[in-house]
RNA sequence: GGGGUCGUGGUGUAGCCUGGUUUAACACAUCGGCCUGUCAAGCCGAAGAGCGCGGGUUCAAAUCCCGUCGACCCCGCCA
């Protein structure tokens, strides 16, 4: 080894040691006479000090500048009393340096590797390398490395068996856009990269390996968000001869698990349990935030004979009215109310109404317009704390629901409710199993089509599938879904009537997911499973905004790398000898 | 596909709304000098951009308008 010791170790107890250092010339500081170098590595930063000595070794030294890469040999010494540093883990001592080589002239970086960002995310992801050496960033990567370690340990101690599947798969017609990859060897064929292992894993129960996990890189040519990435990682998961009470618990013990050893908070087991119908209504989203209150409330019923139009004819029309009453939202301005309703009127909804409740009344907004009864039967539904605010959207169920739950989140940011200490996790449960695709009005499977429907709903696959119900699960973990998963249908005949009723005829079902439906022909085990959303995990427990933050190497919102210049042209040859030709955008 | 915010020395910002005394300011970094106990060292000095790119309006544009490119946030999309 080129070194003796790390710049993270040195300490008291190592002094009179000669060692050898190597690393980063993180600062230095002449006062002339004497001259310190901090000499930094993903492990900490050590002062190295240079004396005037060795007049050669010295001069040699001041020309040091920032992120040299350096090598010196020294002796630890204790630092004089009044020059201790308690804020540096390696405070205590220095290393006089009696020889310094130069392994790596650096040119001047673009920004100070610093912990306080004082570049753009663009300037950052041009020098992606010189960004991952700010402790903050190093810090991110090393705790997602910690918690791969930990699930890890979790799942093969739970009897889990770590299988990779195939990158280059079957492209199939169902999810997102697939991301292609030409053949050589077939002209004008396919591969396509894998949107999640799902179909693979279901396979892999059917060979019998009974409990699988894999840290799955998963590929989605779909727009990108702080949230989202073209490829991004799953911790894949699927189990044979379960139900759903068996994959909940071991799901929840693996989140337990982490939020225990990295932030050191207990998380009360079994988690709660909220059906998507509830979760809707009550937070107007399928991953609410419980980490604050601020429930919806229906008013629909005591709205029927409002006396403002605008609430008697939306529950005429078949839609609702709904509410959010936020404590202490009274003195919210004017200003503040119009930005809440520019918001609501970007979300669909034609208007937001509003009242403030003060001095044991509705006032102000829309209240001139309610009549004593419904004033009352307001009041004694949201139970308003004395200068709350109150936001009404009275539209289709879908809009109050969309509306009022960003709203809730909006409010509860203005208004300082969210407890950003709070772990705060649940499954939402009962999903339906379809959803209408707006665009194109056909029927596509909410989760994906190899979701179990509930037993009894299935009869109302032919009659009324909009009814029938998944036996689907996702995690939330503080407004995040951070897990989604399902029973699967194991029963070939079950598979078929679920891709009947999105549309498909036998004939494509047989093209596309025979291979699928043959293999559940030969002995395939009731199995079920979850997939964490492993980039936004890591993103919570590191405390970031964007799971940016905690991918080496991500791409920026335009789907390019600043760095590298990804996507980039490719030689004529190579799209000859694939057999492919550009067709040129007019 | 749509909406929004931003783009000024190497880096981060001010200036832009209300065009002209701005020779484009400040901080950090850079370079030179002083300094034997600093740790975001300090002090003195210097150099460095014509304002993302293209077009337009105007006597005059970093400032106003249009287009375009890029970064970020959001809606759609993400089974």
């Amino acid at each position: 080894m080129q070194r003796t010791h790390t710049c993270g170790e040195l300490n008291a107890e190592k002094a009179g040691e000669r060692v050898v250092l190597a690393g980063w010339v993180h600062h230095s500081r002449h006062h002339g006479g004497v001259l310190f170098v901090d000499l930094r590595d993903r492990y900490g930063r050590t002062q190295v000090t240079f004396r005037p000595e060795s007049k050669q070794l010295f001069d040699r030294a001041e020309k040091l500048a920032h992120e040299d890469v350096i090598k010196i040999e020294g002796t630890v010494t204790v630092r004089p009393p009044e020059a201790l540093n308690p804020e540096m883990p390696t405070g205590d001592i220095e290393v006089i340096a009696e020889t310094l080589e130069i392994l790596s002239k650096a040119k001047t970086p673009p920004f100070v590797i610093e912990d306080e960002v004082n570049a753009s995310e663009e300037t950052r992801l041009r020098y992606r390398y010189l960004d991952l050496r700010r402790p903050e960033m190093r810090d991110a990567l090393l705790l997602r490395s910690r918690i791969t370690q930990i699930a890890r340990e979790y799942l093969t101690g739970l009897g889990f068996v770590d299988i990779e599947t195939a990158t280059l798969v079957r492209s199939t017609p169902e999810g997102a856009r697939d991301f292609l990859v030409p053949s050589r060897k077939h002209k004008g064929k396919f591969y396509a990269l894998p949107q999640s292992p799902q179909i693979y894993k279901q396979l892999l129960m059917i060979a019998g390996f009974d409990r699988y996990f894999q840290f799955a890189r998963c590929y989605r040519d779909e727009d990108l968000r702080a949230d989202r990435q073209l490829e991004f990682t799953q911790i894949d998961i699927e189990m044979s001869f379960v139900d759903e009470e068996d994959v909940l618990s071991m799901s929840e013990g693996l989140i337990a698990r982490l939020i225990g050893e990295i932030e050191g908070v207990v998380l009360p087991l079994p988690l709660p349990r909220i059906s998507f119908d509830d979760a809707i209504l009550r937070y107007g989203t399928d991953k609410p935030d419980l980490r604050f209150g601020l429930e919806i409330a229906d008013i629909s019923e005591s709205a029927t004979q409002s006396g403002f139009n605008v609430f008697s004819s939306a529950v005429e029309k078949g839609g609702a009215v709904r509410a959010i009453c936020a404590p202490g939202g009274a003195t919210v301005s004017r200003k503040e109310i119009d930005e809440l309703t520019a918001k609501a009127q970007k979300l669909g909804a034609k208007g937001l109404a509003h009242a403030k409740f003060e001095n044991g009344e509705l006032t102000g907004g829309v209240s001139k317009f309610f009549n004593e009864n419904e004033k009352n039967s307001y009041l004694e539904i949201l139970k308003p704390d004395n200068g709350s605010l109150i936001l009404f959207v009275a539209d289709s169920a879908d809009i109050c629901a969309r509306v009022l739950g960003a709203l809730r989140i909006e409010l509860a940011k203005r208004l300082e409710l969210i407890d950003e200490t709070k772990w705060e996790a649940h499954f939402i449960v009962d999903f339906p199993m379809f959803e209408r695709d707006e665009e194109t009005g056909r029927l596509v499977a909410r989760h994906h089509p190899f979701t179990q429907p509930i037993a009894e709903d299935i009869p109302l696959l032919k009659t009324d599938p909009m009814a029938v119900r998944a036996r689907a699960y996702d995690l939330v973990l503080n407004g995040e879904e951070i897990a989604g998963g399902s029973i699967r249908t194991h029963d070939p005949e079950t598979l078929r009537k679920v891709l009947a009723a999105v549309d498909l005829s036998q004939k494509s079902i047989n093209e596309k997911f025979g291979f699928l439906i043959e293999a559940l022909q030969f002995g395939a085990p009731p199995h079920g499973g979850i997939a964490f959303g492993y980039d936004r995990m890591v993103m919570l427990l590191a405390g970031r905004k964007s799971i940016r933050d905690v991918i080496a190497f991500p791409k920026t919102t335009a789907a390019q790398s600043l760095m590298d210049g990804t996507p980039n042209e490719v030689a004529e040859e190579q799209l000859a000898e694939l057999g492919i030709k550009i067709i040129e955008d007019k």
